[in-house]
DNA sequence: CCCTTTTGTGCGCTCTGCGCTCAAATGAGC
DNA sequence: GCTCATTTGAGCGCAGAGCGCACAAAAGGG
């Protein structure tokens, strides 16, 4: 007689949901729980969560210590399965490479999820040659950054207000821009400037370009950005030069997308 | 009177366990999949996985596309939950960037999942100064990777056969070891010497070091590795230079590890 | 040492979700 | 365009999975 949260929609498979949002509760500050932590973090049963969280461990996707437990490296699996299905790590790396060794900065690509902005792949250009992919995972504000203004302007007005709304907008530096209004207008010039730039809004010294990532049929699948560094020289004429050359990319890799 | 894989351990969330299994039915060369092509993959009924993809659906894990389901950028959360959690990341930051500075490479840190070195943290020192994390996910083979051969010096030797056994050995380069019990051997030198170097095993011109990284208990953790190239003049200098950096701050992480 | 609070787990009952089934859609062949 | 074959989508009754109560066992606190 306690909890009936979903009615039953039948197609919904409510033990799965649960799982999941067990992993999500291990995060930032909580490497280990217990299942009575667990529990007050997803809102559930303690009974339930000890399930869950003993069939994460029997598949080895946790481990247990004591009363604590701890997600394990496999974890990873998860997420890697949406990069790998995503060609998009393996398809785009000679092309990052490329083009990182061109402008001699690292590029990366990134993909919009929510309100965040999260990397999928990356080539970086370290003086030494050899190339060595490190990709994936971390997360942006997309309000904040070039690469999310680029993504967002492919959602349709309302959408972004919408979402911008729905966002904690922090001032992370003096530059950032964090109005509504004046955000929807960034979006909108980077539709139609067909790429973004963020001057030091992200962090001190840090400029973000971004522009589109589309495929051949033109829809925006993700977008390829670049950084540099605003306190040394001519980082204007540096941006100038970057842009077409980043904007050229992406008309070469529209052709290999799906 | 078909399946009846698991005799209900009445711990165990069978729903849960199916639809992980789903996720990671994505992946190379699948980037959708409809109902009955994630059935035919994971080997469960149609009906069974057709609930669990609209579960994901209704998460935002997954998209509809038609009759195709895609993974969405959200699953990554899942995978991001033990980075952020296993505050590896966030903690040992600075202190690569301070070894990469130091070193004039890039610095990873991987842990050891199965049979791959997973890496969860990662700084590079590309000429320009903006520090920049990008982590994650990517997988190695252990038996060919220093730092798989530090990470396993903290297994059993017959552990270390064991996994060995139980992969796929390719002969990657001329000078990968692929013998089992040539490879236990390494294991053991990597213990003792409480280091590990790879030359040219895993991709022509490309050293690996690696040490262990421990807590404070002194219970490895994971593994701090570099690289250098091994075409250019004095690599092995190089390295021999490179080695006691990696262990002074090793042993400087270990203060701060939980 | 007893009492309070927190955590782990057994177990009966119900509601979930399994997987049979059939219907609808798709497409191949003529 | 029609028929047949095949694939995909859903409904539904039944059984047993898994829910969550309730008790047990630790873990403090005074």
């Amino acid at each position: 007689m306690s909890s009936r949260p979903i009615p039953h929609s039948r197609i919904f498979v409510t033990g799965f949901a649960r799982g999941l949002s067990v992993i999500e509760a291990f995060g930032a500050g909580h490497k280990s729980l217990s299942v009575a932590d667990a529990a007050q973090r997803t809102g559930l049963d303690r009974a339930v969560v000890r399930r869950l969280l003993l069939t994460l461990a029997g598949l080895g996707y946790a481990r247990i210590d004591g009363k604590q437990f701890e997600l394990t490296g496999k974890v990873l699996r998860l997420g890697y399965s949406y990069l790998a299905a995503s060609a998009l790590d393996v398809t785009l790396q000679p092309y990052l490479a490329e083009l990182s060794a061109e402008i001699g900065e690292a590029v990366s690509v990134s993909v919009l999820d929510g309100n965040d902005v999260v990397f999928v792949a990356r080539s970086e250009q370290p003086g030494n040659r050899v190339a060595f992919v490190v990709s994936m995972g971390m997360r942006l504000p997309a309000y904040a950054s070039a690469s999310g203004r680029v993504l967002m302007s492919a959602l349709a007005d309302s959408e972004v207000s919408a979402r911008l709304r729905g966002t904690r907008r922090d001032k992370r530096t003096p530059a950032t821009v964090v109005g509504e209004r004046e955000l929807v207008k960034l979006v909108r010039q980077a539709r139609s400037d067909g790429h973004a730039v963020s001057w030091e809004e992200l962090e001190e010294g840090l400029v973000g370009i971004a522009v589109p990532l589309g495929n051949r049929g033109g829809t925006m699948v993700a977008s390829l950005n670049t950084n540099t560094n605003a306190v040394r020289a001519q980082a204007r004429q540096r941006v100038q030069r970057m842009l077409p050359r980043l904007k050229a990319m992406a008309r070469r890799v529209a052709e290999v997308l799906p």
